[in-house]
DNA sequence: TGTACATCAGTGAACGCGCGTTCACTGATGTAC
DNA sequence: TGTACATCAGTGAACGCGCGTTCACTGATGTAC
């Protein structure tokens, strides 16, 4: 059972990944180390080869998810204007695949509730993501004023997150769904992205 | 040890009460059938007496929650005009106050990351708390359309639940006070609530 | 009025289970001589 | 070149612990006679 160079670092990697996607699934508290290593196609043993304790794999499973939403929006965003890798970014948040696939998807919108009751390692890990969001978002918002920009990324985040997270905690599909696409036309509007065309009909009625 | 009339339901309540605010605190998962019982100074043994379950007592526990904030805020409420109204809503969702200390606060912010991992009958009792804080939203908005009311309320209960979880969630004081007073701003004024004022130097600016 | 029994909310020991963690072991390969 | 040993990722049994749940028991009071 001797390996190849790189094996052992393959090895982690894999380990890291069902973490990350479990975590996102079913929270920090509700993944085992077993199912983490069986889901990786080894037995739970050797797990503390590769990680000092399963807070470490937390803290690591929280960095790992915040990592791979900056990948893929950095690739889905290259060239893209401001408005346009926005635009995309609310697009994928607030769609079904992304409220189906907790998984795969946000780490925000995954496991703001369960953060506030994990090690401070992990809440820092959590910290950190956020704040890499917020700041990317502001960074594609129009507004002239920095702190403005980032006031309304917290805003919409906050929305995101909450519309996401809202609507897979709700079990009734219409109402799930009603709550994804009612959040899906105000974000676009309060981002800049598309004309508020119900709101202009009500001002131009109301006065 | 024969006890008075009353007493069995005096003490479900106490078991219920702590349940409720434990729930809420440390999530469903993260709650003891011994601490609530504990809690309500009683011993673990007895909880049967009250519940088939730790399941019906989540699912009561969560029924409790919606309640006690339906009470409180149809108190608050008494009296006051739908915009009073909701400001009252908004200003007590949306402060230090109710961010620490979700045991007494709204169950949306403080279980919706924990409901889609729950039983169904936990879930339908979440379902059905979310729907009746939309109904009670969209009576207290201007709008005349009740559904353009009801996709307003599901924009604003996303954003105020959300705000309030992810400033929860995150450990640095700074930015946790960062995200909810962003927040609380933007809700204000897309409630009807308050001026846009930098919106309008924004827009005055820019065209 | 007095005695024997029924009631039943609450106690606390015990159960089976899954968890995080530890540890003696395996066995294929690299290295020393 | 051949042999003995070291290495080390991974295995699987075992640990102590907390959990939800069960159950024989307690003991103060109500009821039957």
């Amino acid at each position: 059972m001797r390996y190849g160079e790189g094996h052992k670092d393959e090895t982690r990697s894999r380990v890291l990944r069902a973490a990350s996607a479990a975590v996102r699934a079913r929270g920090p508290d509700g993944v085992s180390v077993a199912e983490v290593m069986a889901q990786a196609g080894l037995t739970h043993g050797g797990f503390y080869t590769h990680f000092d304790s399963k807070d470490a794999l937390v803290v690591a499973a929280i960095e790992d998810a915040f990592a791979q939403g900056r990948r893929r929006f950095g690739r889905q965003a290259q060239g893209l204007a401001p408005a346009a890798a926005l635009a995309a970014f609310v697009e994928a948040y607030l769609s079904r695949e992304h409220r189906d696939h907790p998984a795969r998807g946000c780490p925000v919108s995954a496991l703001a509730g369960d953060m506030a009751r994990q090690p401070a390692a992990a809440r820092a890990a959590f910290d950190a993501g956020v704040d890499g969001m917020l700041n990317g978002l502001s960074r594609w918002l129009p507004d002239a004023e920095p702190a403005a920009r980032r006031a309304l990324a917290a805003s919409l985040l906050a929305e995101m997150a909450g519309a996401v997270a809202l609507s897979r905690a709700v079990s009734d599909d219409r109402l799930a769904d009603e709550i994804l696409s009612a959040c899906r036309t105000r974000v676009r509007v309060r981002a800049g992205l598309s004309e508020p065309a119900e709101r202009t009909a009500e001002l131009s009625g109301s006065g």
